[in-house]
DNA sequence: CGGTTATTTGAAATACGTCAATTCAAGTGG
DNA sequence: CCACTTGAATTGACGTATTTCAAATAACCG
Protein backbone atom coordinates (compact mmCIF):
# COMPACT_ATOMS: atom_id res chain seq x y z
CA UNK A 1 0.00 0.00 0.00
CA UNK A 2 2.67 2.07 0.67
CA UNK A 3 4.86 1.13 -2.21
CA UNK A 4 3.98 3.81 -4.54
CA UNK A 5 4.85 6.82 -2.55
CA UNK A 6 7.69 5.06 -1.32
CA UNK A 7 9.23 4.34 -4.79
CA UNK A 8 8.20 8.28 -5.77
CA UNK A 9 10.14 9.96 -2.48
CA UNK A 10 12.56 7.17 -2.32
CA UNK A 11 13.80 8.56 -6.12
CA UNK A 12 15.39 11.56 -4.37
CA UNK A 13 17.24 10.42 -1.54
CA UNK A 14 17.81 7.06 0.23
CA UNK A 15 15.11 7.39 2.97
CA UNK A 16 16.31 6.39 6.60
CA UNK A 17 14.70 3.82 8.54
CA UNK A 18 12.26 6.04 10.83
CA UNK A 19 11.32 7.75 7.43
CA UNK A 20 10.19 5.00 5.91
CA UNK A 21 8.41 3.85 9.52
CA UNK A 22 6.64 7.21 9.18
CA UNK A 23 5.42 6.71 6.09
CA UNK A 24 3.94 3.40 6.83
CA UNK A 25 1.94 5.08 9.49
CA UNK A 26 0.46 7.65 7.17
CA UNK A 27 -1.07 4.59 5.48
CA UNK A 28 -3.33 3.65 8.45
CA UNK A 29 -4.89 7.01 8.26
CA UNK A 30 -6.13 6.99 4.52
CA UNK A 31 -9.56 7.53 3.48
CA UNK A 32 -11.28 6.31 -0.06
CA UNK A 33 -13.20 8.52 -2.46
CA UNK A 34 -15.23 7.58 -5.61
CA UNK A 35 -14.29 8.51 -8.72
CA UNK A 36 -15.74 12.04 -9.77
CA UNK A 37 -15.21 12.99 -5.89
CA UNK A 38 -13.90 16.64 -5.85
CA UNK A 39 -10.48 15.90 -3.37
CA UNK A 40 -9.52 19.50 -3.03
CA UNK A 41 -11.89 22.58 -3.85
CA UNK A 42 -10.35 25.64 -5.43
CA UNK A 43 -10.95 28.89 -2.65
CA UNK A 44 -10.73 26.36 0.02
CA UNK A 45 -7.38 26.70 2.00
CA UNK A 46 -4.42 24.85 1.11
CA UNK A 47 -4.32 21.28 2.88
CA UNK A 48 -1.41 19.04 1.42
CA UNK A 49 -2.61 15.06 0.54
CA UNK A 50 -0.91 12.26 -0.79
CA UNK A 51 -2.29 10.25 -3.28
CA UNK A 52 -1.96 6.64 -2.07
CA UNK A 53 -4.07 4.74 -5.19
CA UNK A 54 -6.04 5.15 -8.06
CA UNK A 55 -5.63 8.80 -10.28
CA UNK A 56 -6.69 12.08 -10.01
CA UNK A 57 -6.21 15.69 -11.78
CA UNK A 58 -6.16 19.51 -11.01
CA UNK A 59 -8.20 21.22 -12.95
CA UNK A 60 -10.50 24.50 -13.38
CA UNK A 61 -13.53 24.57 -14.91
CA UNK A 62 -15.07 27.90 -16.98
CA UNK A 63 -18.51 29.17 -16.35
CA UNK A 64 -19.44 27.83 -19.84
CA UNK A 65 -18.76 24.61 -19.00
CA UNK A 66 -14.78 24.09 -20.89
CA UNK A 67 -12.33 22.29 -18.89
CA UNK A 68 -8.68 22.80 -18.69
CA UNK A 69 -6.86 19.84 -16.32
CA UNK A 70 -3.50 21.33 -15.31
CA UNK A 71 -1.89 18.19 -14.32
CA UNK A 72 -2.63 14.38 -13.36
CA UNK A 73 -1.56 13.20 -9.90
CA UNK A 74 -0.46 9.38 -10.46
CA UNK A 75 -0.71 7.20 -7.04
CA UNK A 76 2.29 7.97 -4.77
CA UNK A 77 1.98 11.55 -5.76
CA UNK A 78 1.15 14.39 -3.77
CA UNK A 79 -1.93 17.57 -4.28
CA UNK A 80 -2.51 20.54 -2.55
CA UNK A 81 0.51 22.20 -1.53
CA UNK A 82 1.24 24.67 -4.78
CA UNK A 83 -0.46 27.77 -5.57
CA UNK A 84 -2.17 29.88 -3.44
CA UNK A 85 -3.28 33.36 -3.24
CA UNK A 86 -4.02 34.52 0.25
CA UNK A 87 -4.13 31.06 1.70
CA UNK A 88 -6.80 30.60 -1.23
CA UNK A 89 -5.72 27.11 -3.64
CA UNK A 90 -6.18 28.08 -7.21
CA UNK A 91 -6.84 24.86 -8.16
CA UNK A 92 -9.56 22.03 -7.82
CA UNK A 93 -8.15 18.10 -7.71
CA UNK A 94 -10.96 15.90 -8.67
CA UNK A 95 -10.43 11.62 -8.29
CA UNK A 96 -10.38 9.92 -11.87
CA UNK A 97 -11.00 6.59 -10.33
CA UNK A 98 -11.47 5.39 -7.61
CA UNK A 99 -8.52 6.48 -5.05
CA UNK A 100 -7.17 6.71 -1.79
CA UNK A 101 -5.91 9.68 0.28
CA UNK A 102 -4.24 11.26 3.18
CA UNK A 103 -3.79 14.18 4.48
CA UNK A 104 0.45 15.13 4.51
CA UNK A 105 0.37 18.59 6.30
CA UNK A 106 1.66 17.45 9.51
CA UNK A 107 4.05 14.98 8.27
CA UNK A 108 5.31 17.32 5.79
CA UNK A 109 5.86 19.46 8.80
CA UNK A 110 7.56 17.09 10.79
CA UNK A 111 9.68 16.90 7.67
CA UNK A 112 10.64 20.09 7.08
CA UNK A 113 11.29 20.46 11.14
CA UNK A 114 13.79 16.98 10.88
CA UNK A 115 16.58 17.70 8.65
CA UNK A 116 16.82 19.95 5.30
CA UNK A 117 17.94 16.75 3.38
CA UNK A 118 16.29 12.98 3.87
CA UNK A 119 12.37 13.31 3.49
CA UNK A 120 12.33 16.69 3.05
CA UNK A 121 14.58 17.07 -0.10
CA UNK A 122 12.73 14.65 -1.54
CA UNK A 123 9.56 16.65 -1.07
CA UNK A 124 10.74 19.74 -2.24
CA UNK A 125 12.16 18.13 -5.21
CA UNK A 126 8.56 16.43 -5.89
CA UNK A 127 7.59 20.04 -6.52
CA UNK A 128 10.11 21.18 -8.59
CA UNK A 129 9.41 18.63 -10.81
CA UNK A 130 5.57 19.50 -11.03
CA UNK A 131 6.92 23.05 -12.27
CA UNK A 132 8.85 21.69 -14.47
CA UNK A 133 5.89 19.45 -15.92
CA UNK A 134 3.63 22.81 -15.75
CA UNK A 135 6.08 24.39 -18.17
CA UNK A 136 6.25 21.37 -20.53
CA UNK A 137 2.07 21.56 -20.60
CA UNK A 138 2.55 25.52 -21.71
CA UNK A 139 4.65 24.93 -24.51
CA UNK A 140 2.55 21.69 -25.07
CA UNK A 141 -1.08 23.85 -24.92
CA UNK A 142 0.58 26.90 -26.71
CA UNK A 143 2.97 25.58 -30.00
CA UNK A 144 2.31 22.22 -30.72
CA UNK A 145 -0.25 21.05 -33.00
CA UNK A 146 -2.64 18.03 -31.79
CA UNK A 147 -0.78 15.18 -33.05
CA UNK A 148 2.59 16.64 -30.90
CA UNK A 149 0.19 16.77 -28.26
CA UNK A 150 -0.65 13.66 -28.16
CA UNK A 151 2.74 12.08 -28.90
CA UNK A 152 4.28 14.38 -26.31
CA UNK A 153 1.87 13.74 -23.58
CA UNK A 154 1.97 9.88 -23.95
CA UNK A 155 5.46 9.78 -23.66
CA UNK A 156 5.64 12.02 -20.24
CA UNK A 157 2.76 9.55 -18.92
CA UNK A 158 5.10 6.32 -20.29
CA UNK A 159 8.35 8.36 -17.92
CA UNK A 160 5.73 9.16 -15.13
CA UNK A 161 4.67 5.85 -14.45
CA UNK A 162 7.67 4.92 -13.95
CA UNK A 163 7.87 1.77 -16.62
CA UNK A 164 10.46 3.58 -18.59
CA UNK A 165 10.25 2.43 -22.15
CA UNK A 166 8.18 0.02 -21.01
CA UNK A 167 5.69 -1.09 -23.92
CA UNK A 168 2.61 -1.07 -22.13
CA UNK A 169 1.52 1.07 -18.90
CA UNK A 170 -1.75 2.31 -17.14
CA UNK A 171 -3.54 4.84 -18.35
CA UNK A 172 -6.91 5.01 -16.29
CA UNK A 173 -8.05 8.04 -18.70
CA UNK A 174 -11.01 8.71 -20.79
CA UNK A 175 -10.16 10.42 -24.35
CA UNK A 176 -12.22 12.91 -23.12
CA UNK A 177 -9.99 13.65 -19.86
CA UNK A 178 -7.04 13.44 -21.70
CA UNK A 179 -8.83 16.30 -24.37
CA UNK A 180 -9.27 18.25 -21.37
CA UNK A 181 -5.94 18.10 -20.86
CA UNK A 182 -4.37 18.79 -23.39
CA UNK A 183 -7.18 21.81 -24.93
CA UNK A 184 -8.69 19.87 -28.00
CA UNK A 185 -12.23 18.63 -28.57
CA UNK A 186 -12.53 14.89 -27.93
CA UNK A 187 -13.33 14.06 -31.42
CA UNK A 188 -10.10 15.42 -33.02
CA UNK A 189 -8.56 13.75 -30.10
CA UNK A 190 -10.02 10.46 -31.21
CA UNK A 191 -9.23 11.01 -34.86
CA UNK A 192 -4.83 11.84 -34.00
CA UNK A 193 -5.36 9.02 -31.97
CA UNK A 194 -6.64 6.57 -35.23
CA UNK A 195 -3.50 8.27 -36.86
CA UNK A 196 -1.15 7.35 -33.87
CA UNK A 197 -2.68 4.07 -33.79
CA UNK A 198 -2.34 3.65 -37.79
CA UNK A 199 0.94 4.14 -37.86
CA UNK A 200 1.95 2.04 -34.93
CA UNK A 201 2.78 4.50 -32.38
CA UNK A 202 0.16 4.51 -29.54
CA UNK A 203 -2.19 2.33 -29.10
CA UNK A 204 -4.91 3.29 -26.50
CA UNK A 205 -7.44 0.59 -24.97
CA UNK A 206 -9.28 -0.11 -21.49
CA UNK A 207 -7.04 2.24 -19.86
CA UNK A 208 -3.60 0.59 -20.84
CA UNK A 209 -1.52 2.51 -23.26
CA UNK A 210 0.45 0.20 -25.72
CA UNK A 211 3.44 2.35 -26.70
CA UNK A 212 4.72 0.70 -30.61
CA UNK A 213 7.16 3.11 -31.42
CA UNK A 214 8.79 5.16 -28.45
CA UNK A 215 11.48 6.53 -31.02
CA UNK A 216 8.85 7.42 -33.95
CA UNK A 217 6.86 8.76 -30.80
CA UNK A 218 9.44 10.84 -30.16
CA UNK A 219 10.55 11.87 -33.75
CA UNK A 220 6.42 13.23 -33.64
CA UNK A 221 7.30 15.57 -30.86
CA UNK A 222 9.67 18.67 -31.20
CA UNK A 223 11.46 18.21 -28.23
CA UNK A 224 11.34 21.58 -26.49
CA UNK A 225 15.14 23.14 -25.79
CA UNK A 226 17.08 24.24 -28.86
CA UNK A 227 20.49 22.58 -29.35
CA UNK A 228 22.32 25.33 -28.31
CA UNK A 229 23.48 25.53 -24.42
CA UNK B 1 14.97 53.77 -8.95
CA UNK B 2 13.58 51.36 -5.67
CA UNK B 3 10.73 52.12 -6.33
CA UNK B 4 9.07 49.52 -8.07
CA UNK B 5 10.84 47.00 -6.41
CA UNK B 6 9.32 48.87 -2.70
CA UNK B 7 6.10 48.83 -4.51
CA UNK B 8 5.76 45.45 -4.84
CA UNK B 9 7.00 44.13 -1.86
CA UNK B 10 5.33 46.59 0.06
CA UNK B 11 1.54 45.23 -1.27
CA UNK B 12 2.69 41.93 0.57
CA UNK B 13 3.84 43.55 4.10
CA UNK B 14 4.50 47.23 5.83
CA UNK B 15 8.22 47.09 5.52
CA UNK B 16 10.69 48.24 8.55
CA UNK B 17 13.03 50.63 8.07
CA UNK B 18 16.16 48.73 8.16
CA UNK B 19 13.89 46.09 5.19
CA UNK B 20 13.70 49.44 2.81
CA UNK B 21 17.34 50.34 3.39
CA UNK B 22 18.32 47.00 2.62
CA UNK B 23 16.52 47.44 -0.84
CA UNK B 24 18.18 50.55 -1.17
CA UNK B 25 21.59 49.06 -1.09
CA UNK B 26 20.68 46.61 -3.65
CA UNK B 27 20.43 49.52 -5.88
CA UNK B 28 23.61 50.43 -5.91
CA UNK B 29 24.94 46.63 -7.71
CA UNK B 30 22.46 46.71 -10.43
CA UNK B 31 23.45 46.05 -13.76
CA UNK B 32 22.09 47.06 -16.88
CA UNK B 33 21.78 45.26 -20.01
CA UNK B 34 20.53 45.80 -23.67
CA UNK B 35 17.17 44.53 -24.66
CA UNK B 36 17.33 40.68 -26.22
CA UNK B 37 20.30 39.99 -23.87
CA UNK B 38 19.51 36.62 -22.33
CA UNK B 39 19.33 37.15 -18.39
CA UNK B 40 19.03 33.80 -17.27
CA UNK B 41 19.94 31.02 -19.56
CA UNK B 42 17.87 27.27 -18.95
CA UNK B 43 20.51 24.78 -18.11
CA UNK B 44 22.17 27.34 -15.48
CA UNK B 45 22.14 27.19 -11.73
CA UNK B 46 19.04 28.71 -10.69
CA UNK B 47 20.31 32.62 -9.77
CA UNK B 48 17.55 34.72 -7.85
CA UNK B 49 17.66 38.22 -9.32
CA UNK B 50 15.37 41.09 -9.26
CA UNK B 51 14.09 43.41 -12.55
CA UNK B 52 14.79 46.92 -11.21
CA UNK B 53 13.98 48.96 -14.55
CA UNK B 54 12.51 47.53 -18.04
CA UNK B 55 10.75 44.42 -19.59
CA UNK B 56 11.41 40.61 -19.35
CA UNK B 57 10.01 37.73 -20.22
CA UNK B 58 10.86 33.55 -19.54
CA UNK B 59 10.30 31.39 -22.34
CA UNK B 60 11.43 28.22 -24.11
CA UNK B 61 12.29 28.70 -27.98
CA UNK B 62 11.50 25.08 -29.83
CA UNK B 63 14.40 23.36 -32.66
CA UNK B 64 12.24 24.56 -35.09
CA UNK B 65 12.18 28.16 -34.01
CA UNK B 66 8.49 28.08 -32.26
CA UNK B 67 8.61 30.28 -29.22
CA UNK B 68 6.26 29.69 -26.44
CA UNK B 69 6.94 32.88 -23.42
CA UNK B 70 5.81 31.40 -20.35
CA UNK B 71 5.71 34.75 -18.29
CA UNK B 72 6.38 38.90 -17.83
CA UNK B 73 8.90 40.30 -16.09
CA UNK B 74 7.53 43.61 -15.19
CA UNK B 75 9.80 46.43 -13.52
CA UNK B 76 10.48 45.23 -9.65
CA UNK B 77 9.53 41.83 -10.03
CA UNK B 78 11.62 38.76 -9.50
CA UNK B 79 12.92 36.04 -11.98
CA UNK B 80 15.45 33.11 -11.66
CA UNK B 81 13.96 31.19 -8.34
CA UNK B 82 11.21 29.31 -9.28
CA UNK B 83 10.78 25.63 -11.23
CA UNK B 84 14.50 23.84 -11.28
CA UNK B 85 15.58 20.28 -11.55
CA UNK B 86 18.94 19.39 -9.98
CA UNK B 87 19.34 22.87 -9.66
CA UNK B 88 18.93 23.55 -13.72
CA UNK B 89 16.75 25.88 -14.56
CA UNK B 90 14.17 25.27 -17.02
CA UNK B 91 13.44 28.42 -18.64
CA UNK B 92 15.18 31.34 -20.03
CA UNK B 93 14.73 34.79 -19.40
CA UNK B 94 15.02 37.32 -21.97
CA UNK B 95 14.92 41.49 -22.22
CA UNK B 96 12.49 42.56 -23.61
CA UNK B 97 13.70 46.45 -23.77
CA UNK B 98 16.35 48.04 -21.98
CA UNK B 99 16.48 46.38 -18.06
CA UNK B 100 18.45 46.49 -14.84
CA UNK B 101 18.50 43.88 -12.57
CA UNK B 102 20.28 42.81 -9.32
CA UNK B 103 21.22 39.65 -7.88
CA UNK B 104 19.16 38.75 -5.32
CA UNK B 105 20.20 35.81 -3.75
CA UNK B 106 22.22 36.82 -0.87
CA UNK B 107 19.27 39.18 -0.16
CA UNK B 108 16.61 36.76 -0.19
CA UNK B 109 18.55 34.59 2.04
CA UNK B 110 18.97 37.23 4.25
CA UNK B 111 15.35 37.65 4.64
CA UNK B 112 14.56 34.53 5.25
CA UNK B 113 16.62 34.01 8.26
CA UNK B 114 16.05 37.51 9.53
CA UNK B 115 12.20 36.94 9.91
CA UNK B 116 9.46 34.72 8.77
CA UNK B 117 7.18 37.92 8.44
CA UNK B 118 8.10 40.58 6.78
CA UNK B 119 10.42 40.87 3.63
CA UNK B 120 10.49 37.15 3.39
CA UNK B 121 6.53 37.00 3.65
CA UNK B 122 6.20 39.42 0.70
CA UNK B 123 9.82 37.67 -1.17
CA UNK B 124 6.69 34.17 -0.93
CA UNK B 125 3.52 36.06 -2.14
CA UNK B 126 4.98 37.33 -5.41
CA UNK B 127 5.70 33.71 -6.12
CA UNK B 128 2.89 32.31 -4.98
CA UNK B 129 1.34 35.10 -7.24
CA UNK B 130 3.14 33.89 -10.38
CA UNK B 131 2.20 30.15 -9.66
CA UNK B 132 -1.31 31.17 -9.96
CA UNK B 133 -0.93 33.52 -13.19
CA UNK B 134 0.83 29.78 -14.45
CA UNK B 135 -2.56 28.58 -14.34
CA UNK B 136 -4.46 31.37 -15.95
CA UNK B 137 -2.45 31.37 -18.50
CA UNK B 138 -2.66 27.53 -19.10
CA UNK B 139 -6.39 28.00 -18.79
CA UNK B 140 -6.00 30.75 -21.53
CA UNK B 141 -3.80 28.37 -24.03
CA UNK B 142 -5.83 25.57 -23.76
CA UNK B 143 -9.42 26.69 -23.55
CA UNK B 144 -9.62 30.25 -24.81
CA UNK B 145 -10.59 31.63 -28.66
CA UNK B 146 -7.85 34.39 -30.01
CA UNK B 147 -9.98 36.80 -28.50
CA UNK B 148 -11.03 35.70 -25.42
CA UNK B 149 -6.89 34.92 -24.94
CA UNK B 150 -6.19 39.02 -25.75
CA UNK B 151 -8.57 40.54 -24.02
CA UNK B 152 -7.67 38.36 -20.85
CA UNK B 153 -3.79 38.97 -21.18
CA UNK B 154 -4.87 42.95 -21.58
CA UNK B 155 -6.80 42.71 -18.64
CA UNK B 156 -3.64 40.48 -16.62
CA UNK B 157 -1.70 43.47 -17.74
CA UNK B 158 -3.38 46.42 -16.59
CA UNK B 159 -3.83 45.13 -13.29
CA UNK B 160 -0.26 43.99 -12.89
CA UNK B 161 0.90 47.05 -14.22
CA UNK B 162 -0.38 48.87 -11.45
CA UNK B 163 -2.64 51.28 -13.00
CA UNK B 164 -5.59 49.74 -11.73
CA UNK B 165 -8.59 50.41 -14.27
CA UNK B 166 -6.44 53.21 -15.90
CA UNK B 167 -7.46 54.28 -19.39
CA UNK B 168 -4.03 53.65 -20.22
CA UNK B 169 -0.86 51.95 -19.10
CA UNK B 170 2.36 50.77 -20.86
CA UNK B 171 3.03 47.67 -22.46
CA UNK B 172 6.32 47.67 -24.35
CA UNK B 173 5.80 44.48 -26.20
CA UNK B 174 5.69 43.65 -29.91
CA UNK B 175 2.75 41.82 -31.37
CA UNK B 176 5.24 39.29 -32.51
CA UNK B 177 5.91 38.76 -29.13
CA UNK B 178 2.64 38.78 -27.80
CA UNK B 179 1.56 36.20 -29.55
CA UNK B 180 4.46 33.81 -28.37
CA UNK B 181 2.56 34.36 -25.10
CA UNK B 182 -0.72 33.67 -25.97
CA UNK B 183 0.06 30.73 -28.37
CA UNK B 184 -1.08 32.46 -31.67
CA UNK B 185 0.02 33.74 -34.57
CA UNK B 186 1.25 37.18 -35.01
CA UNK B 187 -1.07 38.07 -38.27
CA UNK B 188 -4.00 36.58 -36.45
CA UNK B 189 -3.01 38.46 -33.66
CA UNK B 190 -2.88 41.66 -35.54
CA UNK B 191 -6.25 41.00 -36.62
CA UNK B 192 -8.30 39.91 -33.59
CA UNK B 193 -6.05 43.68 -32.13
CA UNK B 194 -8.08 45.14 -35.26
CA UNK B 195 -11.28 43.76 -34.11
CA UNK B 196 -10.83 44.88 -30.43
CA UNK B 197 -9.72 48.19 -31.99
CA UNK B 198 -12.91 48.97 -33.81
CA UNK B 199 -15.59 47.87 -31.10
CA UNK B 200 -13.46 50.58 -28.92
CA UNK B 201 -11.89 47.90 -26.24
CA UNK B 202 -8.13 48.21 -26.56
CA UNK B 203 -6.11 50.35 -28.73
CA UNK B 204 -2.32 48.94 -28.66
CA UNK B 205 0.13 51.87 -30.22
CA UNK B 206 3.44 52.60 -29.50
CA UNK B 207 4.26 50.91 -26.23
CA UNK B 208 0.91 51.62 -24.91
CA UNK B 209 -2.20 50.57 -24.40
CA UNK B 210 -5.02 52.25 -24.07
CA UNK B 211 -8.44 50.34 -22.79
CA UNK B 212 -11.46 51.99 -23.79
CA UNK B 213 -13.96 49.49 -22.28
CA UNK B 214 -12.59 47.47 -19.62
CA UNK B 215 -16.31 46.15 -18.47
CA UNK B 216 -17.01 45.23 -22.42
CA UNK B 217 -12.87 43.73 -22.32
CA UNK B 218 -14.21 41.88 -19.04
CA UNK B 219 -17.28 40.78 -21.08
CA UNK B 220 -14.78 39.40 -23.98
CA UNK B 221 -13.32 36.93 -21.44
CA UNK B 222 -14.83 33.87 -20.19
CA UNK B 223 -13.97 34.39 -16.28
CA UNK B 224 -12.40 30.84 -14.95
CA UNK B 225 -13.76 29.63 -11.74
CA UNK B 226 -17.30 28.99 -12.11
CA UNK B 227 -20.08 30.68 -9.75
CA UNK B 228 -20.15 27.71 -7.85
CA UNK B 229 -18.20 27.11 -4.70
C1' DC C 1 17.55 59.90 -45.53
C1' DG C 2 18.29 54.78 -46.20
C1' DG C 3 17.95 50.50 -43.90
C1' DT C 4 15.78 47.70 -40.65
C1' DT C 5 12.08 46.09 -38.01
C1' DA C 6 7.21 46.10 -36.90
C1' DT C 7 2.48 46.39 -38.43
C1' DT C 8 -1.13 45.56 -41.65
C1' DT C 9 -3.77 43.40 -45.33
C1' DG C 10 -5.39 39.80 -48.90
C1' DA C 11 -5.92 35.28 -50.56
C1' DA C 12 -5.61 30.46 -50.03
C1' DA C 13 -4.79 26.30 -47.30
C1' DT C 14 -5.71 23.56 -43.20
C1' DA C 15 -6.18 22.32 -38.66
C1' DC C 16 -9.60 22.00 -35.63
C1' DG C 17 -14.37 22.39 -33.71
C1' DT C 18 -19.32 21.40 -33.75
C1' DC C 19 -23.36 18.62 -34.69
C1' DA C 20 -25.46 14.38 -35.06
C1' DA C 21 -25.47 9.47 -35.42
C1' DT C 22 -23.68 5.10 -34.90
C1' DT C 23 -20.99 1.60 -32.85
C1' DC C 24 -18.83 -0.50 -29.00
C1' DA C 25 -18.02 -1.96 -24.21
C1' DA C 26 -19.43 -2.77 -19.72
C1' DG C 27 -22.58 -3.36 -16.41
C1' DT C 28 -27.38 -4.56 -14.24
C1' DG C 29 -31.31 -6.75 -13.42
C1' DG C 30 -34.46 -10.14 -14.85
C1' DC D 1 -27.94 -15.95 -20.83
C1' DC D 2 -30.44 -12.25 -22.62
C1' DA D 3 -32.59 -7.66 -23.06
C1' DC D 4 -31.81 -3.15 -21.52
C1' DT D 5 -29.22 0.85 -20.01
C1' DT D 6 -25.44 3.77 -19.80
C1' DG D 7 -21.16 5.95 -20.88
C1' DA D 8 -17.26 5.90 -23.96
C1' DA D 9 -15.32 5.52 -28.52
C1' DT D 10 -15.89 6.29 -33.40
C1' DT D 11 -17.27 8.22 -37.70
C1' DG D 12 -19.19 11.52 -41.41
C1' DA D 13 -20.39 15.96 -42.88
C1' DC D 14 -19.87 20.58 -42.46
C1' DG D 15 -18.55 25.19 -40.60
C1' DT D 16 -15.06 28.14 -38.80
C1' DA D 17 -11.02 29.60 -36.33
C1' DT D 18 -6.47 29.96 -37.24
C1' DT D 19 -2.21 29.41 -39.95
C1' DT D 20 0.73 30.20 -43.78
C1' DC D 21 2.48 32.73 -47.68
C1' DA D 22 3.36 36.93 -49.78
C1' DA D 23 3.42 41.62 -50.22
C1' DA D 24 2.52 46.28 -49.03
C1' DT D 25 2.75 49.96 -45.81
C1' DA D 26 4.17 52.21 -41.63
C1' DA D 27 7.13 53.15 -37.77
C1' DC D 28 11.69 53.36 -35.98
C1' DC D 29 16.79 54.46 -35.71
C1' DG D 30 21.39 55.84 -36.54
Amino acid sequence: MAAPLLRRLGRFTALALDEIDAVRDLISRRKRWRPGTTLFAEGRSAAPQFLLSGWACSQRVLRDGRRQIFDFVLPGEGFGSGSAVDGQARQTVVALTSVETVDAGAFIDAAREASPHGLWRAIRATEKEEDARRLEHMVRLGRLMAHEKVAHFILEMQRRSGADNAASFALPLTQETISDALGVSVVHLNRVLRQLRSENLVHLRGGVAFVGNAKGLAAATVLPPPPSG
